[in-house]
DNA sequence: GTCTATACAGTGATAGAC
DNA sequence: GTCTATCACTGTATAGAC
């Protein structure tokens, strides 16, 4: 009768109560009691499955890496309509980095990167490159289409996605404005493919 | 004959001390005690000068957001010569957010927004804020000269920053690869201006 | 594997003498 | 203001029973 006993027993209920409480405090302002708490296990337990809070602290951000941006995907787009097709494109890109969990995301990695290298590394494989492969993946296509002309895809690659994350990402991780509605997303996304496009646009 | 008397008295040796231990691990990592034998002074002399350590943190970040940031300028640069004074403004920008000290500002301040909200507006004002006002105004005589067609030269700004940061800054905050050269910045600078002039030039 | 109970180190903060 | 010495507390981690 654990508070939050997830299917898959103790362990994952642990990794569960782990996430919520590192990417709501970080690092530092969480406690092994805490996490044992939330979990509904004993603090022993916690041990027994996860030698360190830097070894569980590891184990949950890099797990939380893979799955949350694993489905980002830049398939299912027309190479020919360039405009609708970037919309799309940079809609999902920024709803995807924009989400709560992300951000929090952001925060916590980058603020304990010093401490835990591998982290870094970790975010950037499963995130910012991935993305940006995926991205430069159909400006090729669009290219190839005669829709773009493009010098260099891979530099176009990178120049839309900072089009698109902009510095509304920036207010976001620092809190400097309340989240991001669908409204100020499809504005930011229709300026950078204005930009994007008047630079490329054959 | 402490170890590190800064000129000033014992306030300043302590803030010089702090902000050096602060920005190197971060508020967590760091105890009083550590603080107060850097600085050669006893931990309740810390105490009598700044009354907890939220608050000796919160003054450190404070004083170096405003201390490192006020010097960002825009100006001698020539209205009619976009592609050199683009060029220019672009470096001084990447020379600043890629300082070491800027980067590590940026981890701290990211990792202890939740805890310390004031922070994030501060280093805003202080940093992205000023730098995109600045960048704007050269903007503004740019297009009036003649020399580019900006639609929005607030969002203008806001593109020509987030093309010139590019990806490099999050590689180096997440510490994916070594600290930036003068070559990688001026090539970085060269591909945003290209990118910018291609969109923006009459 | 899981629990209760506890060892032990290190933390932020303070009292009292000078 | 500054020091030394110390407090009260919380944190990680583990021992031992089941």
């Amino acid at each position: 009768m654990q508070r939050n006993e997830a299917p898959g027993g103790k362990a994952e209920s642990i990794l569960t109560a782990a996430k919520r409480a590192f990417l709501a405090g970080g690092f530092g302002a969480v406690s092994m009691d805490t996490i044992a708490r939330e979990a509904g296990v004993s603090k022993a337990t916690v041990y027994a499955h996860f030698g360190s809070k830097e070894e569980l602290f590891g184990a949950v951000i890099g797990r939380e890496c893979e799955l949350y941006f694993a489905p980002f995907s830049a398939g299912e787009l027309d190479p020919r309509d360039v405009r609708a097709s970037l919309t799309v494109l940079g809609r999902r890109f920024l709803e995807l980095v924009l989400a709560p969990d992300a951000i929090a995301l952001h925060r916590i990695i980058l603020g304990e990167v010093t401490r835990f290298p591998a982290l870094g590394q970790v975010f950037w494989s499963a995130g910012p490159e991935r993305q940006r492969a995926r991205i430069e993946a159909f400006l090729r296509s669009a290219a190839a289409s005669g829709a773009l002309s493009l010098p260099d895809t891979w530099l176009a690659a990178e120049h839309f996605v900072s089009l698109v994350r902009g510095e509304i990402h920036l207010r976001q991780v620092l809190r400097v404005e309340s989240p991001a509605g669908e409204r100020e997303i499809a504005l930011a996304v229709a300026g950078a493919v204005d930009t994007f496009v008047r630079a490329f646009a054959r």
